[in-house]
DNA sequence: TCTAGGTACGACAATCTGTCGTCAAGGTCA
DNA sequence: TGACCTTGACGACAGATTGTCGTACCTAGA
């Protein structure tokens, strides 16, 4: 289960704590639920622990009220699900993949010289 | 429903379409239970009506005995599916993805050089 | 001790997934 | 013509996943 991938629920969860680091259940659940319905404590709290379960967050028990945070950045679980569609499509290669974007013209000039950069940096190291 | 994302059966079934071209439901069924096994007719025919409906394969109604072919290919279909990661998660952007998996050192020299290849191809035009 | 806020956990309906059975349409062949 | 076979259409099913909620339990502080 080195690559698990996560319902809209589960990601919604994640975005919070990608953007707010380390967060209360509370805190995760009145930006989710700003509705301030009190039933939906359950929910988030079902929803971290399946996400604590799958590895994907940490909690911290030392206070009574714990603490969670992404224990994997939005890029690496992001990279890891590229991974894993190359995996399953394209025999892990990226290749085919930026070559059909490309030729459907799906990446801008701007995106393109990003990449370029990046690879070229890359290259060096 | 632009961008269906696909379960693992009906996957394998859009593996021997892009594998076979254009394929009767009986070659599809032989080529995926090869036990020979009667029953998997009806699992077959409804993983063909399923996809049908998500628009990923065409159907030649004009014999009797229809025949199926990919609507979409392996390069499109993944890239479609690597455009809606990026939208989920990167804010569309592909940078931030291939930038992590090369500090991971997730990409072979090789495979750099070709995406290297590409990029510089695809500016010029 | 009592209460408020938080955690743990079971339960639920809705949906998805893979599978199968049944039936009708159409052709084949004695 | 009638028995038979292959195929397509479609409903049904159990199991898993997903999003949600309710209840019981625990701990800190009044």
């Amino acid at each position: 289960m080195s690559n698990p991938s996560l319902a809209p629920a589960e990601l919604a969860v994640m975005e919070v704590l990608w953007d707010g680091g380390q967060l209360t259940a509370r805190a995760i659940r009145e930006q989710l639920y700003p509705k301030e319905s009190k039933s939906q404590h359950g929910t988030v709290q079902n929803l971290l622990q399946r996400l604590e379960k799958k590895g994907l967050i940490e909690r911290d028990r030392s206070l009574p009220v714990h603490l969670f945070s992404a224990s994997l950045s939005r890029e690496a679980y992001a990279s890891s699900q590229l991974e894993s569609l190359a995996d399953k499509l394209t025999g892990g290669s990226l290749a085919p993949l930026i070559t059909h974007l490309m030729q459907e013209k799906k990446i801008s000039r701007k995106e393109l010289n990003r990449l370029r950069k990046i690879l070229d940096e890359g290259g060096k190291s």
